[in-house]
DNA sequence: CTTGACAATAACAAATCAGTTATATAACAT
DNA sequence: ATGTTATATAACTGATTTGTTATTGTCAAG
């Protein structure tokens, strides 16, 4: 039941925060692998992979194939897609406030704070 | 300065996975806004709006400017370079594995599976 | 049909998260 | 000084996550 719903950005961002399904990720850059070899560079047991697998599927970053008792996973184009879709958004906005910010900064001198707040840092 | 840090992508990506945070950054992307003024449309406490930005900062993904009691959010270029930098990888993984499935679809056949899997879906 | 390899699932514990209310701090206005 | 506004922090709670071990299901080989 592969239902095939569109994948939430809340799922595909969460699976991308963890180091072990990016670093999954990148080796599937390779080419496809079954679990085992996906588990077999990580420290933790096959379980744990498999979840991980589960939670990457599910997020529509990966695909499996089934052949015999074994699971090819490679990359899919459904999750990244939807992902690089909302980033886009931030990336032109980024592109055209940078652009304002001369202007930001060019009107900022004519009103100076009252009060300059204490640098705390450093 | 602000230590600014390399900003870890687990941190962008786990900050990129809850919907409030996202709404919070397309609300950026129309310019700056105080905390309250991204508070607003939310049914939810300030404290947490506030943690939700401290996460967003925490993960280069916005920047506070005071002024006054104010805090001026804007959307910092920091996290999401290092986001769509990584996520470049895979989509030049993608595209090449695009390329090779039609070798992988050519050489399938030659090898069927003794057993299809049962059709579960639909 | 039994065995062994591959993978998924269940049940559980520790850690983290996202929200709450209550309180604190800091600047501004009176 | 006092109150008000804007924001941050603390303490707590319930839900979720990430790992574990133990078990189960499936297939292929003999």
């Amino acid at each position: 039941m592969k239902r095939l719903r569109p994948p939430s950005l809340d799922h595909a961002f969460a699976a991308l925060a963890d180091p072990t399904r990016r670093a999954i990720l990148s080796r599937l850059t390779r080419g496809e692998a079954t679990v085992m070899q996906l588990a077999q560079p990580f420290s933790m047991t096959q379980p744990a992979i498999s979840r991980h697998l589960k939670v990457l599927e599910h997020a529509g970053l990966i695909v499996r194939r089934a052949e015999g008792t074994k699971r090819h996973c490679r990359l899919a184009q459904h999750g990244i897609a939807a992902v690089d879709q909302w980033l886009s958004t931030l990336r032109a906005a980024l592109e055209t406030n940078y652009n304002r910010l001369d202007q930001v900064l060019a009107a900022m001198p004519a009103e100076p704070p009252k009060h300059i707040e204490r640098n705390k840092q450093r």
